[in-house]
DNA sequence: GTATTCTATACTGTATACAGTACGAAATAC
DNA sequence: GTATTTCGTACTGTATACAGTATAGAATAC
């Protein structure tokens, strides 16, 4: 079955919102943008909804659609959001998963493990870090916590390209503290090492997102940085 | 400033899938739809795309958008979701919440109280519990939770509208006793209140089902309930 | 009578045209 | 020089037309 073309183009739109590839707070122009990704206005709109549903985009009534901004609030929000959801499939998981299912997310941990020769990049390493969550979630069996949770990851994944620079040591060994805590099924444990592992401090959070406009208005054209929202907390 | 033509399709659609005056399943005519709603197929579309991005209403590529189907799995997923994240604002809440802000609450129930003179109907009940659970977790100060809740509450209210015959007389007293630990500040014992007031069995949620699908098809033409999934567990 | 193919219809998917409005730039007043 | 109004442009919002395809019904074969 083909995928359909709204389809094609929401995928390639949230990667442009994913990684902003659209300034923050930039207007969106319709009809360049349409002719950029080779389709017509109305099948680009229809792409465009979608995503201002799930908020990778901004809407505003009579202006059209906007890239949104880089919001502390927002990254705040989302971060507890984590929060309430893997804890809460992590208390299933120790419940109900099978030894074999987490097993196989352990070979993951060890198959990714940053050795003296394994280089990985950090697009690898932030790649590794959403699916080991996404993994270790989706054997509470909950499609709704699942595709949410997925939905945020997607949200933040900008401040986590920045944030894993600094957390990049830690991330592994935490990672493999909480799956073990999981396999001896002490759902205690693994749920106070997930929030710990998971929290992050607004002041932790503004930092980054300051890092992360810097990064976006490096290469030339620096303008305002209007397009930042409650740097100070 | 107006709200905009997609804006009220988008919640004139969402109330019809609320409350299912699409027959589940069933797919939707997009010209008759629109000239039944006054509007022109293309702002009709970005509605839909916006409620389909939701999970209110369902989209196959090629054969348009299609009512939602009543399904046991997905109203037991949302019940889940509900209980992550409405015990994890209830930590913050018992945590962070100002005491004038839970006395409005506890107004809110004195004034909604079923005595002997109050006649609720089943409508307000149901609009009464959604909405202490949805001002409770507000009280967290997390947007994106609270939007996320609201969405599942709205996607769940034809459930919870046949669910609260059975509970009308316990929700009442659960409210009070888990507000009463919130004021009490005992965060252990609000969540478990909590919890246990959420928590269904899925063979529950299987008997609410078959009901709402009778309630659905009672008034004439009746036909196939083939839109029912999952029935049995 | 049942299954299968063909055909007509009706609906979705997309392009496009047009209307209305927001926005910015130029011009004028002060 | 600064503020304000006017005007032109360009973009969004919506209707509509057309093309392609899924679907149901009729006709035919078995």
């Amino acid at each position: 079955m083909g995928k359909g073309r709204v389809e094609t183009l929401y995928f390639a739109l949230r990667q442009m919102s994913v990684n902003f590839s659209l300034r923050p707070g930039e207007r969106l122009n319709e009809v360049a943008l349409a002719r950029q990704l080779g389709a017509s206005r109305t099948p680009l709109r229809e792409a465009l909804n979608r995503l201002a549903a799930e908020g990778f985009i901004d809407f505003e009534p009579g202006r059209g659609f906007i890239c949104r901004k880089l919001s502390v609030r927002e990254v705040d929000d989302l971060y507890q959001m984590r929060i309430a959801l893997e804890i809460y499939a992590l208390r299933l998981v120790v419940a109900n998963a099978a030894d074999d299912a987490l097993g196989e997310i352990a070979g993951f941990l060890d198959r990714t493990r940053e050795g003296e020769s394994g280089g990985w990049t950090l697009e690898d390493v932030v790649a590794f870090d959403e699916y080991f969550h996404e993994t270790l979630a989706a054997l509470a069996g909950n499609k709704e916590l699942s595709s949410t949770l997925k939905n945020i990851n997607a949200r933040i994944r900008f401040f986590r390209w920045v944030d894993m620079e600094e957390r990049r040591p830690r991330t592994q060994h935490e990672h493999r503290e909480i799956l073990e805590a999981v396999i001896a099924r002490d759902g205690e444990l693994a749920v106070e090492l997930m929030e710990r592992h998971i929290d992050r401090r607004s002041s932790q959070i503004a930092d980054a997102l300051k890092e992360c406009y810097a990064k976006l208005f490096l290469d030339g054209d620096f303008t305002e940085p209007s397009f930042i929202e409650e740097v100070s907390i």
